[in-house]
DNA sequence: CGATTAGATGAAGGAAGCTTCAGGTTTGGA
DNA sequence: TCCAAACCTGAAGCTTCCTTCATCTAATCG
């Protein structure tokens, strides 16, 4: 389960009677559900703590403050996300170049806009946690993922692919966030995932076609002056 | 100079005396020194007070709250990097499609990556505020100027642009704001503009080929199966 | 050179909210 | 049944920080 390698964050009491079980999942999608109720800004622990039904007491047992809490659900939402985008690269690995962009638009736009709201809350409690940590240790398996599937490609540049799904990840978050800050109608929500198909699948055919270089790769270390595309 | 759209944000008092001018650009700039030295999360009015040398109910006598003071960074910093876009944009406006591409994409990573520290930094800010407002405003403008500059492109089709332009703008911002969450190396900035190239030239050159459909455009209304890129 | 306006000060009020802990209740096994 | 461990309670301590305002100094003008 992802062991949280952020100190100060780990749960401080595991349950142990059926009972706390669910007190801790109640205070999990309490959690969410204040945050989607009042915002980030004024989530506070007392709050989460009685739309859970029970007491502040009994929310520090399980979880030593708040940021742990909200750590806790933005971990459990990226994790979603990334596993749907793992799944994909792993089922599209020997399919042509086309299928698999499609296929990872498709389980990252799928499993983000899933739930619009919860994702659009989580923006917040990515900034007040310094989600950046989190949030790159779960790219880097998914990052993990798209250059496997991608090493399948024939006639590819390896080396460029670490980078490239880099980019992929985060053109595909990117977009997504601006669509759902802007509202995520279902117009949008439409063409957001079209243009991702063309947007990343334009960009896999060009980095599939790349002349392989005599010396200098794309990443390049002695710096040349750039010219043109 | 950009009117604030949002209530409660608007300077409280206007700079009269040349003494006052020098204060409110110095407790402006100590925002970002602050930002800087503390992040978001520990900044305080005092601490900005302080350090640009003057008493908290001083910063009071201009900014009526702390956010609005925030405010005037973010937006600052998000004025000069879509001013830069938007000048791109007009003088590409003649040029061929993969010279729009590259000026534009030159235009922004030069603009967001001029100061790293700053750019990062703001990214908290962004989320106290919920800037989504403020950066959405801004993204319109930018958003403008990329319509207008590919409406020259011969045989395109118009009423895809908007949203290709929304496309552009959040892909842009969401792999620059990766690069700089992940620390932003030499490298990672060389790679970002790079295959930004590759991928919005990609784009770009796929929507002009894109064929004119006869009845459904890309934004169709009535529902029908997608099959392959 | 007064009078008036602009600008600056910073101690203190006050709100908000995280977290603790001393003491109660429930559970489950012996 | 009885006890120890698990679990729960919630008032209160404590910290942090925003914001105000009565008061003081500096500039400007007639």
């Amino acid at each position: 389960m992802a062991q949280s390698a952020v100190h100060g964050l780990e749960p401080r009491k595991t349950p142990v009677q059926a009972r706390s079980t669910e007190t801790v999942e109640a205070i999990f999608e309490a959690a969410i559900q204040v945050l989607l109720a009042v915002g980030s800004a004024r989530l506070t622990t007392t709050r989460v703590a009685a739309r859970a039904g029970v007491s502040v007491g009994t929310l520090y047992q399980y979880y030593p403050n708040k940021q742990a809490l909200l750590y806790a659900v933005l971990e459990r939402h990226l994790e979603g996300i990334f596993a749907a985008v793992e799944q994909a690269c792993r089922e599209s690995c020997s399919k042509p170049l086309a299928q698999m962009s499609t296929a990872l638009v498709d389980a990252f736009v799928t499993a983000k806009l899933q739930r619009t709201d919860v994702s659009k809350a989580l923006y917040a409690v990515h900034a007040d946690l310094d989600g950046a940590r989190l949030v790159s240790r779960v790219h880097q398996r998914a990052e993990r993922a798209i250059v496997a599937m991608l090493e399948c490609v024939p006639g590819i540049q390896k080396d460029t692919l670490p980078f490239a799904a880099r980019m992929l990840i985060s053109t595909m978050a990117g977009t997504a966030r601006h669509v759902l800050e802007a509202g995520a109608s279902p117009a949008a929500k439409r063409d957001l995932r079209e243009h991702l198909h063309l947007l990343c699948g334009a960009y896999l055919e060009r980095l599939a076609a790349l002349p392989w270089p005599e010396r200098a790769p794309l990443t390049m270390r002695n710096a040349t002056p750039k010219d043109g595309v």
